[in-house]
DNA sequence: CCCCTATGATTAACCGGTTAAGTTGACTTC
DNA sequence: GAAGTCAACTTAACCGGTTAATCATAGGGG
């Protein structure tokens, strides 16, 4: 290891013959520095490879130039199965690129974690905090808030209402999915809903049960938790209750995949026999048998926007909006 | 927004009647302090909620706490089909904040943010840099190992000697995967190879050239770059090279799925007509059709391993291995 | 020719911690 | 009881930048 020792704004002043202070209005773009000793500047910092300490940047500007991303599964449920949390990092790490900040990612899983990420964020290591889809009314979001902390959560917070967020149109795009299926003359019309206790399974149950009311058709709900094998699980589950059923939305596409998994052992034809439909248009869903018709979100768009949004918060921009929300689109291929 | 001032060490020593000194022993949980002491300071630090400014520490102490991850792609590409980064993810996220060590994020497709990687490692941003499987014979952990920032790779780099690294067992795996085609009695055995610019796509495919050769069958390559797309065109074309081969190992997951999907639109039949084995062993690739015999590489614990010793190297443990090479294994599901 | 202003550089205070060195006082020890 | 020891605390220097306040110098106006 050679550990060679970084150069300091001390040394670049000393080799260029100037103070501290020009060196660092050089190295910070300033203005109102003459040609010649800024060209005198930056050859002292190419000669001594001088890069600035951020640590003693951010000690008095009080700016990190970095971000978190929360996602609330600990890191061994992220990731597992789900396409949704790549693509929001993603949409995220794009855009922060792009405004040269830099991403740490951080799980919250455990109460413990949950601390830690409050203190993180409060001991100032981040200018501003993004939350992927939570789970129930999760009071960190708020308390960061309050503590003068720009914050933006991805899905509407449950209970805090003083939270900005970014978020999609579940409940329009499910009803346009499952008014899809009544148009086609599906009349048992079952869902696979996802948790009871994120908005994103709250919207989109909403969503089918007000379609299937305003058709006048009955209801048939089994539950999942958006993993294929909870798909499978519930699907089954439909099959049993109701072996005459023609149609059934899904929550999510993995799951959906699985019920298209415990239909086809069921024996059932799709669509034919059972029509499908699912949320989120994974990449998957393309390739899938049949492939999946389906509710896209633009899920990397709102990863995008998320960061856009929280970018403007830290810079002060006025006219931020509390709340986006991105629409959603019924792409039709074989299954429905 | 509150923006309520953040106090001070200045201010906890004050509020507990002692020096600044005593109040950062305690905080960091230093002995030779009175209890009596000890308590009241705590009862300062919880009384006005004090959080130790990191910037403030780092400055000092040379060190951040936190650890860059590398993902040698633009954030476009990284995640858009791939189930490998997020199992890296995975992996070093669940061993880092066991650690309690933050997990920075970085993208390193284009060569501008090649540059801000470097740059932001110099600029002491974090304790370690982690870089996952990277292209061709990219300089810059060897440029980081060379400044004396401790880095590990994921996959042998091609050409730097010098940086510890954390890979699979490529060969031996690709071995048993080839030698159990051939035990099955298949003859025309085809591959599709991965990106000849990456370790993993060399070694695998040096894994199938020197199997075959030994079983003296002729050998048949088509390449592609570890995506589902990119396997079904591959698959076509060796298709067309060979309307009669029996079997076909690919280099990956992803394209043996497109490879399965190939298949099926030629009229094959797998395993009957055509045996078809992976490399990873995704999730996904238990559900596929039919079930797919893949050799399957740890990819979270590679994540895990490469952030056990990438904190050895940062906290100067001797006798860190330079290179850790995992296991592989052949799971045999019905594809072959 | 003198004063004023604009421009561009320097000085020095400060950000909020850590830690080596110094001080204090109680406790041994002979 | 003086000297020495040790534990526990304080003092003050330092980490490496930014920036407000200050100062020097040249140019312009009257």
């Amino acid at each position: 290891m050679v550990t060679r020792e970084r150069p300091t704004l001390e040394a670049v002043a000393r080799r260029a013959g100037v103070s501290r202070a020009t060196v660092s209005r050089v190295v910070n773009g300033s203005t109102s520095v003459a040609a010649s000793i800024r060209e005198a500047v930056n050859r002292a910092v190419d000669e001594l490879g001088y890069v600035p300490n951020q640590a003693a940047r951010s000690l008095v500007t009080q700016r990190t130039e970095s971000i978190a991303l929360i996602l609330p599964e600990t890191a061994n449920r992220v990731f597992s199965d789900d396409l949704f949390f790549p693509a929001i990092i993603r949409g995220v790490g794009g855009e922060l690129e792009a405004a040269d900040k830099q991403l740490v990612l951080m799980m919250a899983g455990s109460a413990k974690s949950h601390d830690r990420v409050e203190r993180y964020a409060v001991a100032g290591h981040v200018d501003g905090v993004m939350f992927a889809s939570m789970h129930g009314a999760d009071p960190l979001p708020g308390t960061l808030v309050r503590l003068g902390i720009p914050v933006v959560c991805s899905g509407r917070p449950i209970g805090e209402a003083a939270v900005p967020y970014v978020d999609v149109d579940h409940y329009g795009g499910v009803c346009s999915a499952v008014r899809h299926l009544v148009a086609s003359g599906r009349r048992r019309i079952a869902t696979i809903a996802g948790p009871q206790d994120m908005v994103a399974g709250i919207d989109r149950l909403a969503g089918y049960r007000a379609t299937l009311e305003e058709a006048g058709l009955a209801q048939h709900v089994a539950l999942g938790d958006f993993t294929r094998e909870s798909g499978i699980v519930a699907m089954r589950s439909l099959l049993a209750d109701d072996p005459a059923l023609d149609a059934v939305f899904v929550a999510s596409d993995m799951m959906a995949h699985g019920a298209l998994l415990a239909l086809k052992d069921a024996g059932r034809r799709v669509p034919a026999d059972v029509a499908v439909v699912g949320f989120d248009d994974f990449e998957i869903s393309r390739y899938s048998e049949p492939p999946l018709t389906t509710v896209r979100q633009p899920i990397v768009e709102m990863g995008r926007t998320m960061a856009r949004q929280l970018l403007g918060l830290i810079n002060g921009e006025p006219h931020q909006a509390d709340a986006v929300v991105l629409p959603t689109e019924l792409v039709i291929r074989d299954s429905a």
